[in-house]
DNA sequence: TTGCTATGTAGCCTTGTTGTTACGTACCCA
DNA sequence: TGGGTACGTAACAACAAGGCTACATAGCAA
């Protein structure tokens, strides 16, 4: 999770990840669509790789990377509860709009 | 968005952030906390601040700091799409495995 | 095999991050 | 107003991150 998080953090690799939501891609095609050099996409792919946010299969001598959206739960676990006090926060905003209504009846 | 999750990245921060959510601190309180020396964590606050995670407020000379659980929906709002992802892909197991139950039959 | 295509890795450089020490500032108290 | 407390900022060293060029490797195809 330490290490998702951290992978997350870079533009670049939020970008593939991004493109990978809506199909599986070469990591040619992939590097065609950032603003940098192939190696340096090959780089973030292996830390995509390493932390499980993607998988990769080979196709002749094509990667193909899709996307492992299971690894994102993850976050969605770390974010818990982060997003339990938020809410308890709206549910108290909802509760004071309800009593001002009231009030003004 | 992004500079939360580029916030997000560091444990020192994240350390801090959990601390936050059972209750307010002090800087100084903070930095007990953390292995590291004062100043460093003085940098991560204003890192948390910049970004609105954390709210600060003054009680003499000491600076009181609280965690701002809204600026965590900018991350829950990021993760959706991938949410949907993983879901369907729950989903599709759970369908799976009922029909292999009805199989059985 | 020879050579082309698609990638990954190595080595190097530049820049950004993180931690440290030293110092400045704001606020309270006697 | 002198001094202690609680912080933040500045300047610097050390190291990690991210990009690039050059090179190595693997699979096909002729």
């Amino acid at each position: 999770m330490d290490a998702v998080l951290q992978a997350l953090a870079d533009p670049s690799r939020r970008t593939v990840l991004e493109i990978l939501r809506s199909h599986p891609a070469t990591a040619g095609e992939l590097a065609e669509a950032l603003p940098i050099a192939r190696p340096g996409v090959s780089r973030h792919l292996r830390v995509l790789r390493e932390v499980g946010l993607v998988d990769v299969r080979q196709d002749a001598q094509r990667r193909i990377y899709t996307l492992r959206p299971e690894a994102f739960a993850e976050v969605d676990e770390w974010l818990e509860p982060y997003r339990a006090l938020w809410r308890n926060r709206l549910e108290a905003l909802h509760t004071e709009i309800a009593r001002g209504k009231k009030a003004r009846k």
